[in-house]
This record gives structure tokens, sequence and C-alpha cells, in this order.
DNA sequence: GTACGAGTTCAAGTCGACTTGAGGTCAAGC
DNA sequence: GCTTGACCTCAAGTCGACTTGAACTCGTAC
């Protein structure tokens, strides 16, 4: 694998310089070391920004991410930890899939108001019986990915 | 539908007065009016805030959310936004799907450390290839949610 | 050998979504 | 008619994930 720039990295990733130093900081990536100032990476952080770009997509905080590479930076994740996220995972997709379904029958339903549908008020309440109850905020990444180089 | 006091809302929906009072603030949801000082909900507030539930849960800000609802507090999106928004849900659940099989993968490769593993780093790689780059931070709801009474 | 541009550090700022704290008010029950 | 407890307002604080700005440092090209 060559060794990347970080302005290299940047570009190619698509990830900021800034944000790259931030990652850095807080241990989600480390570089081999610097020219001059400017720090050098390894090509195989790409691929870790990636994985990092998903976990964030799935609803993973930085720190969780960090989490499951180990300590010294190789991805090594308990098994157990990551059937656990894959579970996770999975609840959050069948979520998702109960409120698409809302939502594309509410563009479809012909209901002057849509609380006052009934199908609307019967798939609403349908979720909220089978799951959905407050929680407070966490981070995420947006649902609209761009293309990576 | 039975008018609620602000307490009751907050226990049947568990979410807390102070953030029944931040959404009312923002505009999100709305009171028809006061007991005292008390804020009295129409019942209907219960589904409104299990829409609101999902919708962050989906990964959409407050704002997007309140923006689904017309400007006097009903429900009345436009159908092109709803079918957008289910698009982007859509392509969010394949995401998802595509991350949690790489954990799946992961979590019983023997490869020793993950980057070394052919297929992981395969399907990673088809996966930026796919669709993914970096996005800023934007807010949702954790992946575990809680059933609601 | 000097200018340039891309990188550096560090502190501070921003944004969304809330929470917390201090001090105040009101309806109901005794 | 006073106490109590649940609510009120308003300002400020918090947290994660970054970004921004000011002042500085290199390697490279001329």
């Amino acid at each position: 694998m060559p060794v990347l720039d970080i302005g290299e990295v940047a570009q190619r990733s698509g990830v900021p310089a800034s944000t790259l130093r931030y990652y850095e900081e807080i241990g989600l990536i480390s570089s081999l070391g610097r020219h001059g100032l400017r720090r050098q990476f390894d090509g195989d952080v790409l691929l870790k920004l990636s994985l990092v770009g998903m976990g964030k997509a799935a609803g993973f905080s930085l720190v969780e991410i960090a989490g499951m590479f180990g300590q010294n930076g190789q991805p090594d994740i308990p098994r157990a930890l990551l059937h656990a996220k894959a579970g996770e995972l999975q609840r959050q997709i069948l979520d998702l899939r109960t409120l698409r379904d809302i939502l594309r029958h509410v563009a479809d339903c012909p209901a002057p108001t849509h609380l006052e549908c009934p199908t609307f008020r019967a798939l609403l309440k349908a979720a909220s019986r089978k799951r959905l109850a407050y929680h407070p905020s966490r981070k995420r990444a947006g649902g609209a990915l761009k293309t990576a180089g």
C-alpha cells in the first residue's frame, strides 16, 4: 500500500483534512508519521474511512466505531459485539421500513389531512405499539450519501 | 379525543415535559390552550409524537419533520416530497443492510485482523464504490428503541 | 535564498437537540 | 386561606462532531 499525504487522503476520501486531524486526535485513525509537518497515511486509511462512514450512516458514534477497532488501531472486534451491532442494525432496518411504508401510504392516501386517515392512524398506532418511544437524540450521518471517487 | 395535561402526555409518550415545551416552542406540536399555567394537549398529540419519534429514528431533523406537517400544524404533506423522503429512506435501508452484512461477515470471518481479510476488503471496497463518502454529521436517534406504553 | 502553498497547532466557535437551574405561579385539597 | 406539587419562564449549559481563524512552519520551485 502506498503512503499518502493528508491532502491526498482528503481528496480521495472526500473527508476534509481538518476532520482527518480530528479523527487522528480522537484515535479513530492514525498516521504513519510526518513528512516535514505533513501527516502521512497508509493507503489502508481509505478503507478505514469507508468503514467509519458506514458506521456513521448506521448511527454509531465515533467512539463506538473506534471501539470496533482494537486499541492499537487494528480492527480487532469481539465477535459477539459484532453480532449485537448487526442485530441493532437489523432492528433499525425494520423501523426504517415501517416509516418508509407509512410515508408511501401517506403519499398515496386521498385523505384530506393525514391524521384523519384511518389507515395512517392504524399504521402509526401499530408502529408505536410495536416499538417506538422517546429516546434522546444521538448523532448520525445524513441519509443521502455522495459517491466516493 | 380527550384533552390531556402536559404531565399526562409526558407520562404516556415517554417524552419529558421539558422536551414537549421545546417541541411546542419550535412549532413541532401545539397545545390547545392552558388550564391555569398548564398546557393542555389534544390526545392526537400522542400519535404525532410517534410520528416524530419515527422521523427522528429515520434520521430526519426536527425541522424536516416539522416540514412534513403543514404550516398550521396539520399534517399536510406534498406527495412528491413524501415520495422523495421514502426514496431516501430506501437508500438508507440498503446502506444499513450492507453494513449489517459486513458486520456479520466480520463476526464469522477467521482472518486474524479484519483489514487483512480479502472478503472484508472486497465488501468494503464494493460498498464504497457504490455509494459511501464523507458527509458531515446530522442528528439521529439511537438504534435500540424502547417499547412505548 | 526567497516566495508560495499546503500543511501545522491551539483555542474558540457552531449547530441541533435537549436539559438544568433559579425563581415564580396557580388549582386543588385540607 | 395556606400549603403543596406540578407546572411555568428564561437563560445558560451540555454533548458530539466538526469547522474556523490566527499565527506559524515546512518542502519545493524558481
